[in-house]
RNA sequence: GGGCGCUUAGCUCAGUUGGCUAGAGCAUCUCGUUUACACCGAGAGGGUCGGGGGUUCGAGUCCCUCAGCGCCCACCA
C-alpha cells in the first residue's frame, strides 16, 4: 500500500475511532493488573476547553501505556449536571433572549435546562471521541442518572442517621444576584479600596460616648451591641452599659469579649450578629438578638425605619452615612483597602444573611482524611500538593450543602408543616407534599450543592460497593485532576469515599498545572483568550495537539498553551508517518515474516537504542513523567531511527529489522499519537486486521556491545567528516584507511551518511587525520586547503585543555577521590584519558599543517 | 497575615534522588532539489541557570537571605 508523503489526520482520525469502538477496544480486558481512572466529568453546558483536552490526554495516555504493558484498563466517562454552574450559564442565555429564571417556576427550569444539557451532552461526547481518549463509553454516567442520585441520598440519610448533617439557623455566604447561598469556597475575596468610618454612639446615661470603627455602615441599623475588650483599661469599664444606637430608637449593651482586637480602629467593635459571621459568633455567646436588616434581594429590610426600607446596599449606606453626618454622629472616615467576598460567576457582593440550610458536621471526615494523607496512603504528583490540602482539612469549616437553585439533585427531606423543628428523611422527592399518619410534610425546595453528589464519584460511577466493578476496580489507581477542584472535588472524594466504602477512592493523585492563554494570562471568556481545542485539531491533528500540550509541562506548573510545540509534534507526525512509508516502501506488499536478526553494526546500535528507549518511556510513564516520556521517544524516532540508522540502512536494508523496528516504535508512540500509530498499524501488510490499540509490548531484543561500540566510531568518523567539509567548503573528498575492520564493513553507510566520494581502503598515505575516532582514517585534504582548518583546530585544542584541567583537578582532590562514589570518579578517569586522547590527535594534527 | 509556585539561550519551557563540557522546540546564521519526509537534511552561533551568602569533594538541583512575577487561603470590624 502506498501512503501519500505528508499525513492528512483529519483523512483518518475520525475513521480510526470508530474502528476503535466497533472493535470494543476499550472495555477492559479479561485478565490483567487492574488499572482505573475516572475521568472528572465536565461540565455539561458548554465546549470543552483546552483545559479539559489536557486532563482528558493526561489521562489517556495513561490508560494506553497501561494497557500496553497488559493491565486490565477501565477509563471511565461521565459528565457532571454542575448544578449552580449550568443554571448561570442558562440564564444568561435567557438574559440574551430578555428573560429571567423568575418567568418560570423551578420544574419549567428544570426541564428546560435538562433539555440545554443534553444537546450539550452529544457535543462534549463528539469532542472527547476527536480527542482520541479509550474510555469505556458503555460505563458512562452522569450526575443526575438514578444510581448516582440514589448513592448521594444513601450517603445523606448515613449522615443523617448518625447526625453528621444537621439543619441550622447560620450564616450562609448569599449571592441576592443570583439568589442562592454557597459553600465559603466559592466566594471569591478580592482586595478593594473601601472606608472605615468611625461612628459615636452617646451612651444612655449622658457620661458620654463610644467610638466604632466600621467599613459596613449601613449594618449598623442591624446592630444588637457593643463589643470591648475586657482587657481594655479605656472600655472595661463600660461593660454591662448602654448606648444609644444612632437613627434608631434602639439601646444596645455594651459587652465584653476576647475577639475584639484592642489595636484595631478605636478597639470598640459594632456587633451585627445578623450580617457578620464574627459578630454572629459573637451574637450567639452572648444571646444577642439577631436582626435581619438585608434581604435575600440585596434589599434593606423591613426591620429598618421606613426612610431606608427597600434601599440597596450601597444607597442604604450612603443614607445612612450621611445622616449620620448630618446628625452629628460621624467622627471620621478613613480610606481602608479590605476584602470584599464576591460571587465567583457575577460578581454580585457576598451578603452574609442568616438562613436555615443543611451543613455536614466536616470534624469527623476530615480528622480521618488528614490522617489518612499523613500515613501516605495517597501517593500525590507533585507530593507538596498533600500537605497543602492537609492545611485546607485543617481549617475546614462545616459544609452548606442546600442550594437555593432549580438545577440539581433535591434535598430528600420534608418539614412538618404544623412543626417548623420537624425534619424526616424521605427520598419521595417527586413529590411536594407527603403524609405520615397524621402528619403532614413538605418537601425542602432546596438541591444539593453539586460537589455533594460528585464527592461520591469514584465508587459511584463503579456502581457501589455490591457491583463487580467496584470490586475490581475500587480504589481507582489515579485521579487526574487540576490544581483547582483539589479543595472542592479532591479532598471531598477522599472523606466521602472514605466515610461511605471505608477505603480510600484512589490511589494515587496527579495535579496537573493550568492551560493559561498564549501570553501567560489566565484564559477568560470575556477576555476573549480562550483555546478552543477543536479548530487546533481540525488544523494540526488531534495527535499533535495531544503532543503539543504536554511537552515540555511540568506537574502542577501553570503554562500558556504554545502553538510552536504542536507546531512541532504535527512535524514529529509527519516525520514518523514518513518513517514509515519507507519501511513499507523498501518492505513491498508481500514482505516475509523472518524473525529481526541484527547483522550490521548499525542494527545492534538501534537495538540496544530501542532497548534504552522502552526502558526510560516506562520509568518515565510509571512515575507520570508525561513530558519526559514523550521527548525519549520523539529523539528516538528522529534522531537514532530516522537521522541515524534508516539513512544507514540504505547501504544494505534488513527488512526483517525494519519492520520490527516499525512494530516497536508505533507501540511506544501509541499512547502519545494513537490515531496516527494506528493508522500506519493499518497499512502494514503483514498484520492483517489486528489493532494496535490492544497490542502489548515485547521484550526488547538483544544487542552485542562491541557492534554497539563500532557503530559509535563510525558516527564518529562521520560527524566528523561532515563538520570538516562543511568547515571547509569541500565536497567529493575521500576518506582513506588502511586495515580497520570497522571502516571495512561499514564503508558503504560512511560514505553514503558523510557524502564522501569513497572510503577506500590503503597501505598508506597522507591528508587530514580525524581527530575524534580511535581508528586511523583520514580525508584527502591537500595542505593548502587544510590550513584554514588549523584555527578549528586550535580552538578544538583549547577547549580540550581547560576540560583536562578542571578534570586533573577533580582527580587530584582527595576528597573527591575519597568521598564520591566509585562509579563516578571512575567516569572522570575514563574522560580524562578519552579528552588526553583527542588532545594528543589534535596537537598531531596542528603540527602537521602549522609546519 | 499565612501558604505555594515561578525566575535557566532571542522566545516558550524541560532538567527525577546534588555527579559528563546545562538540554529541547521555535527563532537566527551557513550550506544542501541525496527517489521516506522542505511539516526535510548537514553544520554553526547563542546561557557566569534572578542577586548575595552558606552546606558539600561537587550546587541549576539542598539551606538562608534579598528582589521581581504569579496563584491560593484567611472571619482584621
Amino acid at each position: 500500500m502506498k501512503l501519500p508523503k505528508v499525513y492528512e489526520p483529519s483523512d483518518y482520525e475520525n475513521d480510526i475511532y470508530a474502528l476503535w469502538e466497533r472493535s470494543e477496544a476499550f472495555r477492559p480486558a479479561k485478565s490483567g493488573t487492574p488499572y482505573s481512572i475516572v475521568m472528572p466529568p465536565p461540565n455539561a453546558n458548554a465546549n470543552l476547553h483546552i483545559g479539559y483536552e489536557l486532563t482528558a490526554v493526561l489521562e489517556d495516555i495513561s490508560a494506553r501505556y497501561h494497557r500496553l504493558k497488559g493491565d486490565s484498563v477501565l477509563l471511565l466517562p461521565g459528565a457532571d449536571h454542575a448544578g449552580f454552574e449550568t443554571q448561570s450559564v442558562y440564564e444568561k442565555r435567557l438574559a440574551k433572549e430578555g428573560k429571567s429564571r423568575f418567568d418560570f417556576s423551578r420544574e419549567e427550569l428544570y426541564r428546560d435546562i435538562w433539555d440545554f444539557v443534553a444537546e450539550n451532552k452529544v457535543n462534549f461526547e463528539a469532542q472527547i471521541r476527536r480527542m482520541g481518549i479509550s474510555c469505556d463509553w458503555s460505563k458512562f454516567t452522569y450526575t443526575l442518572d438514578a444510581p448516582v442520585v440514589t448513592r448521594a441520598y444513601a450517603t445523606f440519610k448515613k449522615m443523617w442517621d448518625e447526625s453528621l448533617v444537621y439543619r441550622g439557623e447560620r450564616l450562609v455566604n448569599f449571592c441576592t444576584f443570583h439568589g442562592t447561598g454557597f459553600a465559603d469556597i466559592e466566594v471569591a475575596f478580592k482586595d478593594e479600596p473601601g472606608k472605615l468610618w468611625y461612628i459615636r454612639y452617646p451612651l444612655v446615661d449622658g457620661s458620654g460616648d463610644i467610638t466604632v470603627a466600621t467599613t459596613r455602615p449601613e449594618t449598623l441599623l442591624g446592630d444588637t451591641a457593643v463589643a470591648v475588650n475586657p482587657q481594655d483599661e479605656r472600655y472595661s469599664a463600660l461593660i454591662g452599659k448602654t448606648v444609644k444606637l444612632p437613627l434608631t430608637n434602639r439601646e444596645l449593651p455594651i459587652i465584653g469579649d476576647d475577639f475584639v482586637d484592642v489595636q484595631f480602629g478605636t478597639g470598640a467593635v459594632k456587633i451585627t450578629p445578623a450580617h457578620d459571621p464574627n459578630d454572629f459568633e459573637v451574637g450567639k455567646r452572648h444571646d444577642l438578638p439577631m436582626i435581619t436588616v438585608i434581604t435575600t434581594e440585596g434589599l434593606l429590610s423591613h426591620e429598618v425605619a421606613e426612610a431606608y426600607q427597600g434601599l440597596t446596599v450601597e444607597a442604604g449606606r450612603q443614607k445612612v452615612v450621611a445622616d449620620l453626618e448630618e446628625q452629628g454622629y460621624l467622627v471620621k472616615t478613613e480610606d481602608r483597602p479590605h476584602s470584599v467576598g464576591h460571587c465567583y460567576k457575577c460578581g454580585t457582593i457576598i451578603q452574609p444573611l442568616l438562613r436555615e440550610q443543611w451543613f455536614v458536621n466536616m470534624q469527623p471526615l476530615a480528622a480521618k482524611a488528614i490522617d489518612t494523607l499523613r500515613a501516605g496512603s495517597i501517593h500525590f504528583y507533585p507530593d507538596s500538593k498533600k500537605e497543602q490540602l492537609i492545611r485546607y482539612l485543617e481549617g475546614l469549616h462545616d459544609w452548606n450543602i442546600s442550594r437555593q437553585i432549580a438545577w440539581g439533585i433535591p434535598i430528600p427531606a420534608f418539614q412538618n408543616v404544623d412543626e417548623p423543628d420537624d425534619w424526616i428523611y424521605d427520598d419521595r422527592v417527586g413529590e411536594e407534599f407527603i403524609t405520615i399518619g397524621d402528619k403532614h410534610y413538605r418537601r425542602d425546595p432546596d438541591v444539593f450543592d453539586t460537589w455533594f453528589s460528585s464527592g461520591s464519584w469514584p465508587y459511584a460511577t463503579l456502581g457501589g460497593p455490591e457491583s463487580d466493578d467496584f470490586k475490581q476496580f475500587y480504589p481507582l489507581s489515579l485521579m487526574e485532576t487540576g490544581g483547582e477542584i483539589l479543595y472542592p472535588w479532591v479532598s471531598r472524594m477522599i472523606m466521602l469515599g472514605q466515610y461511605v466504602t471505608g477505603e480510600i477512592p484512589f490511589k494515587e493523585v496527579y495535579v496537573h498545572g493550568y492551560v493559561m492563554a498564549e501570553d501567560g494570562s489566565k484564559m477568560s471568556k470575556s477576555i476573549g483568550n480562550v483555546v478552543d481545542p477543536i479548530p487546533v485539531i481540525d488544523q494540526y491533528g488531534s495527535d499533535a495537539l495531544r503532543m503539543g500540550i504536554i511537552s515540555g509541562r511540568a506537574p502542577a506548573v501553570n503554562r500558556g498553551y504554545d502553538q510552536r510545540r504542536v507546531e512541532e509534534a504535527r512535524n514529529f507526525c509527519n516525520k514518523l508517518w514518513n518513517v514509515a512509508r519507507y519501511i513499507e516502501d523498501i518492505l513491498g506488499d508481500n514482505p516475509e515474516r523472518s524473525k529481526p536478526v541484527a547483522s550490521a553494526a548499525a542494527d545492534h546500535w538501534i537495538l540496544s537504542k530501542l532497548q534504552r528507549t522502552q526502558e526510560e518511556v516506562i520509568q518515565n510513564l510509571d512515575e507520570y513523567r508525561f513530558s519526559e516520556a514523550y521527548d525519549t521517544i520523539y529523539h528516538f524516532v528522529w534522531d537514532d531511527v530516522a537521522d541515524w540508522y534508516v539513512e544507514a540502512s540504505k547501504a544494505a536494508p534488513n527488512k526483517p529489522l525494519l519492520a520490527h523496528l516499525l512494530e516497536s516504535i508505533l507501540l511506544l508512540a501509541h499512547p502519545f499519537a494513537p490515531f496516527l500509530t494506528e493508522t500506519i498499524w493499518q497499512t502494514l501488510a503483514w498484520e492483517g486486521d489486528s489493532l494496535l490499540a490492544v497490542r502489548q509490548l515485547a521484550k526488547p531484543l538483544a544487542s552485542d556491545p562491541k557492534q554497539v561500540a563500532a557503530f559509535g566510531e563510525v558516527q564518529n568518523i562521520v560527524t566528523e567528516s561532515r563538520f570538516i567539509l562543511n568547515a571547509l567548503k569541500v565536497s567529493g573528498s575521500t576518506l582513506y584507511y588502511s586495515d580497520v575492520q570497522l571502516i571495512k564493513d561499514n564503508a558503504e553507510t560512511i560514505k553514503r551518511m558523510a557524502r564522501l566520494q569513497a572510503v577506500t581502503e590503503v597501505e598508506d598515505g597522507t591528508g587530514l587525520y580525524l581527530t575524534t575516532t580511535s581508528v586511523r582514517c583520514w580525508l584527502d585534504i591537500d595542505q593548502s586547503t587544510a590550513q584554514s582548518y588549523l584555527k578549528e583546530i586550535a580552538a578544538k585544542q583549547e577547549r580540550q585543555k581547560a576540560v583536562i584541567a578542571q578534570l586533573e583537578s577533580r582527580l587530584s582532590n582527595e576528597n573527591y577521590v575519597r568521598n564520591a562514589p566509585r562509579e563516578i570518579v571512575e567516569q572522570t578517569k575514563q574522560q580524562l584519558t578519552e579528552a588526553g586522547e583527542l588532545a594528543t590527535s589534535l596537537q598531531r594534527e596542528f603540527e602537521r599543517f602549522s609546519s
